[in-house]
DNA sequence: TTGGAAAGTCAACAAGGCTGACATAAAATC
DNA sequence: GATTTTATGTCAGCCTTGTTGACTTTCCAA
């Protein structure tokens, strides 16, 4: 690897952040995100979902009952674009959408046991390099994997993802 | 953090590869995705460029006379699609594609100085964000992090970003 | 000279973003 | 009780960026 840059060599070396530097960790998010997003991908690709549509079943297996609202928040898109999403979800029966009982107007959203099972085969492609990539590294490097990526997140983004850390540990 | 889930508590723990542990790395993944484009998208987002264009700007600077065929199989996309950003750039004045003195058929291409400006107001954006994240990180959790995202790669794309890697140090 | 590779172009299409406008039901407020 | 706000859904239309397929031009090399 011979990293450490231009410091006195590696190890507790004092913030090493040149232009240089900061460029590889750049590409590195560029092209890691494509593996990451691979196996899924493939999948959906035989069928006729999307990135889209895994991202909408992730977050609704990992909150059932959550609400259309609240889904909006964590994915960031307008309504209309995850609308669009939710409504071939619902038809085809993988997402359940349930009348709130105290509020009626809300729509809680839950993964039907079709769509559990494709949740989990999505799920499971990306776990499987995700593994992989962690056993590779070592858990050391996976703690610090998790603290530069928490730390490049917008802050409102950061709490959303802490607020699901801490609901699901 | 608290970190190092239900093994003997962090460190060298064993592999704490728990499901819930990996979608922790998944989120964390999806979520910092977002911040990491944030900043370029705000900037494209005034001008009449989208991604596609930062993507394409940031491989011609890094690679000055790459060929359209090299610049295709680092980005991963068809040349129908490259070609359509590549062209508006060029019309623009940003980029500039010169046929090759060797061999004729190939384009080498070239950011203007209109184009440098650019693509250094864009990385300079992102580059912010990444050095505020490992600032924040530290050294060693950098280290990881690259580790764990050169691992996450496909094979392919690793030696893409290794030889990119060699190629800028 | 002819085959094939590199590059470019045109057309058509799809996914998945976006905005704006509007509808409905229910909750909240006045 | 009337009004406003909120949550959701929907229609229409637009943009970017990806795709496939068909085709042309250029030009190296056998």
């Amino acid at each position: 690897m011979a990293e450490g840059g231009p410091g006195p060599g590696g190890g507790e070396s004092l913030l090493f952040l040149t232009d240089e530097q900061l460029r590889k960790g750049i590409e590195a998010m560029f092209f890691a995100y494509r593996g990451f997003t691979a196996d899924p991908d493939r999948i959906l690709g035989d069928l006729d979902y999307g990135r889209a549509h895994h991202r909408a079943m992730h977050f609704i297996h990992r909150s059932p009952g959550t609400t259309v609202n609240n889904l909006l928040s964590i994915l960031g898109v307008t309504k209309q674009s995850l609308n669009r999403v939710l409504r071939t979800l619902i038809e085809d029966g993988l997402v359940e959408s349930r009348v709130g009982r105290v509020d009626k107007r809300e729509r809680h959203l839950y993964l039907t046991p079709k769509g559990t099972d494709l949740e989990r085969a999505l799920s499971d492609a990306q776990r499987a390099r995700m593994r992989a990539a962690y056993r590779a590294a070592g858990p050391a490097a996976v703690q610090g994997f998790r603290q530069v990526l928490e730390a490049m997140m917008d802050p409102e983004l950061r709490r959303q993802y802490q607020t699901l850390k801490e609901g699901g540990a």
